[in-house]
DNA sequence: CGAGAACTTGATAGTGCTCAAACGAGGTGG
DNA sequence: CCACCTCGTTTGAGCACTATCAAGTTCTCG
């Protein structure tokens, strides 16, 4: 994914919510220019950030929450077309953000982002849109978190990531990169590094998955579904 | 609160982004009418809701997700002054909403409201203010689900509704109504009944809180906070 | 090749679940 | 007015899932 691209891959984000040209020329207006993060490091929280939002060209970002003992919850995953920041819009107050990997992302001034909404309804129905989407993936993820156990919890994050991946071309009918470390996964799902370990063993003894060089293969798709009973439906947004 | 403060409720849960005559006035050409659920009924996927959104007047809903060996997850609590069903704006597929308690509720219609915002910016953005503030506290749900024990999340949803209520007033510096059932607590923090309810004694019995008929008191406010490590940051959107 | 990060494995402890039953309050019908 | 039924709360005992601690192994990269 080049950078010139990244309207277009925003655009696929949006989905069945096409953006007419005007539409386009606005957000594209928008663009400050492009930037790449090092895995690890901090982004939106940053010089950068003050002024704009990041729209992920390549590479994945995480919304991390840390806890007062240094425990670390990751809220949310940013995967390529996703817009990160958009909260900060409302001016309110944002979560740590980090690049999980490799992170080049499109820069969008904060203030001429304002403008385009305010002038054009559609585009601030596209921000809706795309608030509501991360509502659903937010929920899901409490249900997850809440009903399942954490085996049952890695199937669903791996289909979930899946059918994200598969929409923007980053993910075959079968296999995807999974740039997240065992801990991090841990960090999603609220388990120790060490079970979460354990219960990516217990899918591989299976034979439901494998997960390699941080690539995942799903071998067995209609069971690793079942185990999770994911219904992509709320992806669908 | 009568039907008739439903607009000035809802700006007051719109917090500082006041709205003006004009959009004030475009959301009141919204209202169909308003209406009454009982204890338990379905909102929102029935008759009324096709067409409608619900803004809460008086008592509280909530959003279950159900998987299918019946265990549910409540994802949302909706108070007076929360609209519900915005989601359902963008032809997304809703959740089962149910009524906690007693619920008058006005009716938006869903068609007009759309056509408001398209030609409102304000209001437009009014809505995305409010899918934000959601995402913050399904975030800190999700905090909550993934780090912090049960006696905790418990304290801290605690300080959460008190302060959510606090804001439309329905408050007193250190009690409120909570019509929510062990079991439905329960079905918030992720827990079975049985361990909420031994959670909640041992926030009784550390004389933190008392909790019976339905009501709430706060008695070592500082010692509350501190358990749940609350930080009522994330509800100021 | 060395050093640190990430992954793996084992043993033990604990939080929270399951099953089961009893108790209390509110509502209804006889 | 009381029996009775239901829903919600409370209590107890045993078990399971997951955490914790500790150590060893593999991988990655300068």
């Amino acid at each position: 994914m080049s950078d010139g691209d990244w309207l277009d891959l925003f655009q696929k984000r949006l989905g069945p919510n096409e953006l007419e040209p005007g539409e386009r020329a606005a957000i594209s207006q928008c663009l400050v220019g492009t930037f790449t993060y090092n895995r690890g490091e901090r982004i939106l929280l940053n010089e950068i950030g003050k002024d704009a939002l990041h729209l992920v060209i390549r590479g994945w970002a995480a919304r991390v929450c840390t806890l007062e003992n240094g425990a670390a919850q990751i809220t949310d995953v940013f995967l390529s077309g996703d817009l990160c920041g958009v909260s900060t819009l409302t001016g309110a107050p944002s979560n740590e953000v980090v690049a999980v990997s490799a992170l080049r992302v499109a820069l969008l001034d904060r203030t001429a982002l304002l403008n385009a909404i305010d002038t054009r309804a559609k585009l601030s129905r596209a921000l809706l849109h795309l608030a509501l989407a991360e509502q659903a993936i937010l929920r899901e993820w409490i249900v997850g978190l809440g009903l399942r156990d954490k085996r049952k919890h890695l199937a669903h994050l791996l289909c979930e990531l899946h059918c994200r991946l598969f929409r923007v071309g980053l993910a075959t009918a079968d296999a995807f990169d999974l740039p997240l470390t065992q801990e991090q996964l841990s960090q999603v799902i609220g388990a120790t590094a060490v079970h979460t370990n354990r219960m990516l063993q217990q899918l591989r003894k299976e034979g439901v998955i494998r997960f390699e060089s941080r690539v995942v293969q799903i071998l067995k798709p209609s069971q690793l579904v079942e185990i999770a009973e994911f219904d992509g439906a709320y992806l669908k947004h």
